[in-house]
DNA sequence: TGGACACATCCGTCAATGCAAATATAATCG
DNA sequence: CGATTATATTTGCATTGACGGATGTGTCCA
């Protein structure tokens, strides 16, 4: 038989994109694993401010970390429910057209192209491309 | 020149997608003109709450409304914004394959075709279909 | 014109959540 | 170990928004 859907909390889901430092966090994660570091330096906003957001996003299930010496990695996990995964896949499409969306995703670019040019990033990790296939597939 | 597309506040747009009462509302008006005695009489809840949770998806702009005599018709309408519109349409799909959803909507048509087996319901008008055009429109 | 009906809004209360500032924790290095 | 770097959590305060219950508004009909 069919594995059954876990029961999944669609409210949750919508809450925690309704916040617009969450919805830019996740823009730039995209499909990308990204440092803290980077978030703080593009959003250009204080350090707590960006990891509690981030931490609202873990506790929902929408992305998870990994880490990597002093540096965490976020990167975005599609929800098991496929409806969902749907939906964020398209709002991430959207985010793409989106002015303030693209600056963002601009800036992050820019920073990695030139590390040493900003004093928070030096030694940073470069954000690593995720398999496709996990966030994009289709299943 | 091309209409410049006026800023579209994403945030509030999934504010008032986070909450539980507002999702079930939008999924019952769907691609219907739906009036309010039927959203209380399916949601089961005081008719005040149904009323401010209408009110509250009506100032974010996602739905508007008709006032046809004594009855409130409300129905979803397509925000201006294309991403948005299109996160719109795919999310009222998800719906659909939804068992909460689908269950609210089984009893929104069975209360349609016995309309004389609810005290609350006499006499109210039937949901209208509204041209699929406006709502479910590629452009 | 005064019910009666359908719906909207107001009020007081409470929980959730946003923020800044301070502080804590985890990992690395000297 | 102790300092430094990177990130997380706590604290105190303000705002938002959900709720139930009471009340207000608009429309129709006798």
């Amino acid at each position: 038989m069919a594995a059954r859907q876990k029961p999944f909390n669609i409210e949750r889901f919508f809450q925690a994109l309704g916040d617009n430092t969450r919805l830019r966090l996740l823009n730039l994660m995209g499909d990308q694993e990204i440092c803290v570091c980077y978030f703080v330096e593009i959003l250009d906003q204080p350090q707590p401010k960006i990891s509690r957001h981030l931490a609202y996003l873990r506790n929902v299930g929408i992305v998870t970390t990994r880490r990597d010496g002093k540096w965490m990695h976020y990167r975005i996990v599609m929800p098991p429910n496929e409806g969902a995964a749907r939906v964020l896949r398209e709002i991430l499409e959207w985010f793409k057209e989106e002015k303030a969306m693209q600056s963002d995703r601009a800036k992050l670019s820019k920073a990695c192209c030139a590390l040493e040019k900003f004093v928070t990033l030096q030694g940073a990790p470069l954000p690593a491309p995720i398999e496709t296939s996990a966030i994009f597939a289709t299943r």
